[in-house]
DNA sequence: GTGTTTGTTATCAA
DNA sequence: CTTGATAACAAACA
């Protein structure tokens, strides 16, 4: 399940590995995972390459090189959204394995070598590095769409985005106000705050002893600020530690994040909290999992 | 066979 | 128009 740390990670990783590299093949398996026609897919990306990789929330924006004469830059869009990974094999690596500390975890989250029945796709560059595509259930996609297009996705589906000064407490407190969600449901909300997803809303809350179930409308101005600097606080942790793998999460390396240990509620139902010792109690909330502690979040 | 996992959107209701 | 609640999607696993 990635989320803004996860994405973030991989578009570091990816920029610092693809950069001006030229696309000189594309294989798509799955045409579910097409948002376009598919030759305009091809026309659109082979014999160019990759300028810039930047993201919004949840979001991978790939800027596609122009050809001589052309004036309108488009952007290939990757949502990796609950399964989906983006995997880059360098000329020389093996194709499972190069990572040889853990291999057969390697093996079995990648769910076999590559590609495998989970390839969606995949974009050969010159030089030899192949950027996978897989997703086991096939909710994420790949999208070409133009700069205005492009803007207007950004600017009408997501709010400001953790760690930047648009999300200030003035935003954050008015955004909350009169609301009767709970705080959990709010948090998730892409339009109201960018990036977070069921694993740090509740790592969040957490930090900040607020139970998730509050409607948002009634946490004080303290309770507010308090939040806003635990959910920077835990973004900003996760994505030193390169994200949290819970289920198939990995990097496109193929590595697993280490966040996964730094957890203090998610996926610890029953266990006792890091701070009281209570059992971590594990509710459906916003039709989610939810986890908190009864005796440190009120 | 049943329940559970979650990011996002569609749909309906107030 | 805004807000909120819920189902649906998809595939695998316990």
């Amino acid at each position: 399940m990635p989320e803004l740390p996860e994405v973030e990670t991989i578009r570091r990783d990816l920029a610092s590995a693809i950069l001006k590299k030229k696309i000189v093949e594309l294989k798509l398996n799955d045409s579910k995972v097409l948002k376009n026609d598919r030759s305009f897919f091809i026309e659109s990306l082979l014999k160019r390459s990759v300028v810039n990789i930047s993201r919004r929330g949840k979001l991978l924006i790939f800027e596609i090189s122009r050809k001589k004469g052309e004036n309108d830059i488009n952007y290939l869009l990757t949502h990796l959204k609950m399964t989906g990974q983006l995997i880059l094999i360098n000329k020389n690596e093996k194709i499972v394995g190069g990572h040889s500390e853990n291999n057969d975890s390697f093996e079995k989250a990648v769910g076999g070598s590559l590609p495998n029945k989970h390839t969606r796709a995949e974009i050969v560059f010159a030089g030899g590095a192949r950027l996978f595509f897989n997703d086991l259930r096939r909710f994420g996609y790949l999208q070409i769409v133009s700069q205005p297009e492009l803007l207007k996705i950004k600017s009408e589906n997501y709010g400001p985005e953790p760690l930047s000064s648009e999300l200030s407490i003035k935003y954050f407190s008015k955004m909350l106000n009169k609301r009767t969600s709970s705080i959990k449901a709010l948090l998730l909300n892409q339009k109201l705050i960018a990036g977070l997803g069921n694993i740090y809303v509740d790592e969040a809350l957490f930090l900040a002893g607020i139970r998730p179930m509050r409607e948002g409308g009634s946490l004080s101005l303290a309770e507010k600020k308090k939040l806003l600097s635990s959910i920077n606080n835990v973004i900003e942790k996760a994505i030193e530690n390169r994200g949290t793998t819970f289920s198939n999460y990995l990097d496109s390396s193929g590595r697993k994040g280490n966040f996964s240990r730094l957890l203090n509620v998610y996926g610890r139902k029953g266990k006792p909290c890091n701070k009281c010792g209570n059992a971590i109690e594990k509710i459906k909330l916003a039709g989610r999992g939810t986890h908190f502690c009864l005796k440190c979040q009120s």
